[in-house]
DNA sequence: TTGAAAGCGATACCAC
DNA sequence: GTGGTATCGCTTTCAA
């Protein structure tokens, strides 16, 4: 072996300066109380030394305790199940730290999440992660809570000057932008192509439809966009709206369902005897759409990673909390192109897994 | 908050059997010196406090040090520079352990590198990392290092039966097929496809050509599959291959390059007049690459993440060596298939990045 | 078989 | 401003 440099600690440098452990610590950390003068002689030497504080010593002698509220929809599972689960994967991983996380549910967007955030805020947890729907509704909420230092994290969308210290998300105008693209590779003759999107009002949402516009005006400008339709997340009104749209004189060769309320949408397809004749992508991964997909009846997929979309955001919000250094504040994450022949790999992240060899997005 | 769950330690379990530290710890870990009873009543005492050692101080008192070497050619290094990174940015990450990283470099595979990797194994690492190119040849070496004791880990490829701990690479017969599935979606016609590859003694390139094979035989029945094209990594070999079948009379419409060495293949194209009329998915993400796949002349490419390839590698490493539990030994990631619209997320991980707002696979 | 005590490295408090 | 020292929770050695 090589570098067999004698790793060194504070006493190692207050041995070396003829000073105290406690004048050295004051130095390092840049607290009153250490003349200027030798202030900066122990950050040369500290500098010189290489010294690297020994993580393991600080965290226990810190003995930090955070508290986290995780503040997310029961519905829809196949979503935030996973999610939940990169956040506990990444819990379990801290190292020196006394997590405790607090899960806090309601049952969808739009339904009881107002009331469980302000309920969260109150509670004065260290931090919250959490999915802001209507960003004009969370946007005076999350304010006022980050002024009252709490650290919040956004995922699977964003709320932009709120104070929020990161948002974790796919990267929506991509994922749009993917999907006119997938549709204008296999569309070849003049088509019209059509958009479910669910709320608007989130962020995200607003911005797969912009970066599906976008896409097509640029790569695809044989297929017209129809105006949008907007389910609400309502299964009944995504239903009605396919099935009427599919009946029109000049119905879409293509479709791209920007949220995971999909099913609906297949099923009026199904019913009409169009599906497999149409070209649909969708958006994420859950059981009911793997034999679609496997066999061809679905193009595609976007899978939105929440596993790792759980993970990251914890992660993150623990260097803000603990190193109180500022993480990478966005993170748009690219969402994984599913297809028949790599659907195999993603498989296992749907229900229970089954503890085969194979981890997909390792996530 | 809620949840004021008091927090125990070995020191709580021993007063409240009115026994001593020592003997805690004893029965905790399983070592000799402790009488069945007060083990089973320790044991159980333990699990009904819901008792978790205290990661920091077990790691602050153990005082770990481990050397690990990391084994990887300089060339290609647009694959092999992101996937040191993400092994130092794990190491960087890690609590607890003094871990010494020596990164061991050769020209590039099938020229250097077994000597290196031989006389890694000499210097008696703890682990090492390293892509096993020819298996054949990395089989003995490897076999007898692991009965050495010596942790190996193998990224980009994989060595099985040699008592490798673990290996981490993208999903080499899935990478294949989604290459299949994508020419069978671009080429509706009756064409030949023709498939441009590598070593084909490296496991991971015969894997991808079984794949390519396999989903084109299954999806696209409409195109028929060349022999394939091995180039030994050589650029001229590659070029010369590509300008030869290029001129023959039924000519391919389609191609899968299925190594990182795609620019003399693509520089033939260009010189013949084909580039953009002809069908190309290609493997890995450079900057040479950048301008072809905006314009549209290079349709895909397979991006296999270096660097959470080797993220993952020393994290597993690690948890075999530290927390002697046997981590998911064979990892294979879903490769991420980049088009013209999602580049934009990827382009920040070649050559310096640049601090930008996106990150793409988070790696 | 068990108990007592030292010590890992960094921090914080109290005394000077 | 600075020095000395107890402490975090766990492991380990030495005595009993």
């Amino acid at each position: 072996m090589t570098n067999p440099e004698k790793i060194v600690g504070v006493k190692d440098i207050a041995k070396a300066l003829h000073i105290s452990l406690g004048t050295v610590d004051r130095a390092l950390h840049d607290r009153p109380g250490v003349s200027p003068k030798t202030r900066d002689l122990v950050l040369k030497t500290a500098e010189q030394f290489g010294y690297k504080p020994n993580l393991a010593a600080q965290a226990l002698k810190l003995n930090r305790r955070l508290s986290v509220a995780i503040v997310l929809p029961r519905h829809i599972s196949h979503f935030f199940d996973p999610l939940r689960d990169g956040i506990r994967t990444t819990a379990a991983a801290a190292v020196g730290v006394n997590l405790a996380l607090e899960f806090i549910e309601y049952p969808r967007l739009g339904s009881g999440d107002l009331e469980a955030f302000r309920k969260a805020i109150q509670e004065h947890y260290d931090g919250i992660i959490f999915l802001p729907g209507d960003v004009r509704k969370y946007e005076p909420l999350a304010r006022k809570a980050a002024q009252d230092g709490i650290a919040l994290m956004c995922v699977g969308s964003d709320a932009p000057n709120t104070g929020r210290i990161g948002a974790v998300s796919v990267h929506a105008s991509v994922s749009g932008a993917i999907a006119a693209d997938l549709l204008s590779q296999n569309l070849t003759s003049r088509s019209e192509v059509a958009i479910f999107t669910g709320e608007l009002s989130t962020l995200d949402h607003g911005e797969k439809l912009r970066g599906f516009a976008a896409a097509l005006a640029m790569i695809a400008p044989h297929l017209t966009l129809r105006p949008a339709l907007e389910s609400h997340e309502r299964p009944r009104e995504a239903y009605r709206q396919a099935f009427e749209v599919m009946q029109t004189k000049n119905r879409p060769n293509g479709i791209y369902i920007s949220t995971a309320n999909s099913m609906p949408v297949l099923k009026a397809l199904e019913e009409l005897g169009l599906l497999g004749k149409i070209k649909v992508v969708a958006t994420d991964l859950f059981r009911e759409l793997v034999p679609l997909i496997e066999t061809g009846k679905v193009l595609a997929t976007l899978h939105q990673r929440p596993f790792t979309q759980g993970r990251v955001a914890l992660e993150n919000l623990l260097i803000y909390l603990l190193r109180d250094q500022k993480p990478q504040p966005i993170v748009q994450l690219a969402p994984h192109v599913i297809f028949r022949t790599n659907l195999c790999l993603f498989e296992n992240q749907i229900g229970q897994s089954t503890g085969e060899e194979i981890e997909a997005d390792f996530c």
